[in-house]
DNA sequence: CCCTGCTGGATAC
DNA sequence: TATCCAGCAGGGT
């Protein structure tokens, strides 16, 4: 205590600094009061805006433009270590980075734009000087760290708890008050481009609405382009928490090399009329990511033979799903509906006199709309708008769905008609067109054929399949009638069952295990079919190689 | 809740 | 064209 000249009294903390970093690394690994979530490959992370808003000019403005109480922020092409680095950096003021991990760190920083490590970290307490900090340079990070080659495992300790299934989520218990992420369509890798280019474009064409925070910056550095995944990449995650780590490591798998947005979304409106809604073509394609070792090797009997315990990493690994996209934030037209908020039936006083639009007829139309469901569709027509001009010469019905998007953007309002133009259409087109050939139109004598051969159990017992009762919410209309809605995006469906799957979507959940080459999937009918493909690869294998023996006799 | 089949869009080849 | 992703729906447990 200093007694100052004034009669005033100067009381000093001196240990104020480091109990407040004591305070914060606590409150961080608690994780108390955590306000802000930070999703990224696959895993969450509970931050605090205080914190990242502290550290990032990123995040302030972001937090700025929201007025979400608990956003969730999906970090696109940010590695996971990367992100827990620069947590680290921020909470704890220094990190630990192994030389090999800098480029990849700074990038993040950089896109996250981390003072101190992108740029300019100069005391607040001293305006008069401002350095520049060359992001590539290193020295920020010489200057606020202790860099340890040795301590190779500072990030991978410092991962957060998951749950069971492999994903951790806050806040949403009651209400999607938080961000939501939107299943995407999934983009093929391909080695001969860059990875994220045309992620770049198509999210740039990405709307946003009014409740919806500005798009983020876009975190522009390819983290983890290949051989990250598979058994290279996330297999091992020797950490602290062993059940925590076991369970990360299986989205971790999966989600290696997701790519995606960096966005946040405001906090749901609170009861839109659905005539409000315009379309704004929310549900475009998100440049998802690549998937490296997405496609299947070539079948050869050799690498069949090998079964079970052949090395995965000759197939190609797994492959992962771009879950994450732009954020939704408009209501399904709750006007029609009433909430089930106990998740049970409140059709006790919603009997309507109300002539309310059928369930049905109104997720259709906002399926078409691009609202909800088949967030495919609406892929479909913002990517071939913009990319197929041609389109509309198409009597597929693709063509039908472009050719309705279209109309749909233009008016803004849908028809009452348009589903049923759509079936007229989609009809047309399937007598015009003769039907598509598809490759994956495998009968049950093949999946029982290779269900004898491969096991095709693929089920991994480890992860709970069952819905997630935090994920979704559960509606009724006027007339009774019970829907469930993702928790994630504005996809809704009747079926509970097919809703949990969809959901898997967004958590990256891959229940279904190809033991042959390793590959995993969110959906039983997928795996079914992937399964099939092996069978009949190898059933042609085999007959190929036969061929020359009984040419020979 | 699960299994299954089918379908459509997207994409690589 | 083959394959993957995603959604829908029938049927069964």
């Amino acid at each position: 205590m200093v007694k100052m000249s004034s009669g005033l009294l100067s009381l000093k903390w001196n240990h104020h600094r480091s109990t407040f970093l004591h305070v914060l690394a606590n409150i961080r690994r608690k994780e108390s009061y955590s306000d802000v979530t930070l999703a990224c490959a696959g895993k969450f992370y509970p931050a605090h805006k205080l914190v990242l808003s502290t550290c990032s000019e990123y995040f302030e403005e972001m937090f700025e433009r929201t007025q979400c109480k608990h956003p969730v922020i999906v970090l696109k092409d940010i590695g996971a270590d990367d992100l827990e680095a620069l947590l680290s950096y921020m909470y704890d003021g220094e990190v630990n980075v192994l030389q090999e991990n800098l480029s990849s760190l700074i990038k993040a920083a950089e896109c996250l734009k981390i003072k101190g490590l992108a740029v300019a970290d100069s005391d607040p307490t001293d305006r008069t000087k401002e350095k520049k900090l060359h992001p590539s340079s290193g020295s920020s990070i010489n200057a606020n760290s202790n860099i340890n080659n040795s301590n190779r495992d500072v990030h991978r300790n410092e991962k957060r708890p998951v749950n069971g299934s492999g994903i951790k989520r806050t806040n949403v218990n009651s209400s999607f008050s938080e961000d939501v992420a939107q299943p995407i369509k999934r983009r093929r890798p391909d080695s001969r481009t860059p990875l994220n280019t045309s992620a770049s474009s198509e999210e740039q064409e990405a709307p946003v609405t009014s409740n919806e925070s500005a798009a983020a910056p876009e975190p522009a550095s390819p983290v983890g382009e290949d051989g990250n995944n598979g058994g290279s990449g996330g297999e091992s995650q020797p950490g602290d928490d062993a059940k925590s780590a076991e369970a990360s490591e299986e989205a971790n798998n999966f989600l290696q090399d997701l790519n995606v947005d960096a966005g946040v979304k405001a906090e749901p409106v609170e009861v839109l009329d659905a005539d409000d809604l315009t379309f704004d073509g929310r549900e475009d394609e998100d440049a998802g990511p690549d998937h490296p070792g997405e496609d299947l090797p070539d079948f050869t009997e050799e690498k069949f033979s090998g079964g079970e315990g052949e090395d995965p990493s000759l197939w190609g690994g797994t492959d992962e799903t771009d879950l994450f996209s732009q954020p939704s934030t408009s209501n399904f037209g709750e006007d029609d509906v009433k909430k089930d908020a106990a998740g049970g039936d409140k059709s006790g006083n919603t009997s309507s006199s109300a002539n309310s639009t059928s369930i049905s007829t109104r997720l259709e139309e906002d399926r078409l709309r691009g609202f909800c469901s088949r967030p495919g569709a609406a892929a479909a027509f913002s990517a071939s708008a913009s990319k197929t001009p041609s389109f509309q010469a198409q009597s597929t019905s693709s063509g039908i769905d472009n050719k309705l998007s279209s109309s749909t953007e233009l008016s803004s309002e849908l028809s009452p008609y348009y589903h049923q133009l759509h079936d007229i259409l989609q009809a047309s087109a399937a007598t015009t067109s003769g039907g598509r050939g598809r490759g994956d139109a495998i009968g049950f004598d093949e999946l029982s054929a290779a269900r004898d051969v491969y096991g095709m159990a693929g089920l991994d017992s480890n992860i709970d399949t069952r819905i997630d009762p935090s994920q979704f919410e559960t509606y009724l209309t006027d007339a009774g009638v019970r829907y469930y809605k993702c928790g994630w995006c504005q996809y809704t469906s009747l079926r509970k069952d097919n809703l949990n799957v969809h959901i898997r979507r967004h958590t990256g959940v891959k229940p279904h295990t190809c033991a042959t080459c390793g590959k995993k999937f969110s959906d039983r009918s997928n795996f079914n079919a992937h399964m099939k493909r092996h069978y009949i690869a190898m059933m042609e294998s085999s007959a190929r190689d036969s061929e020359p023996q009984l040419n020979r006799t």
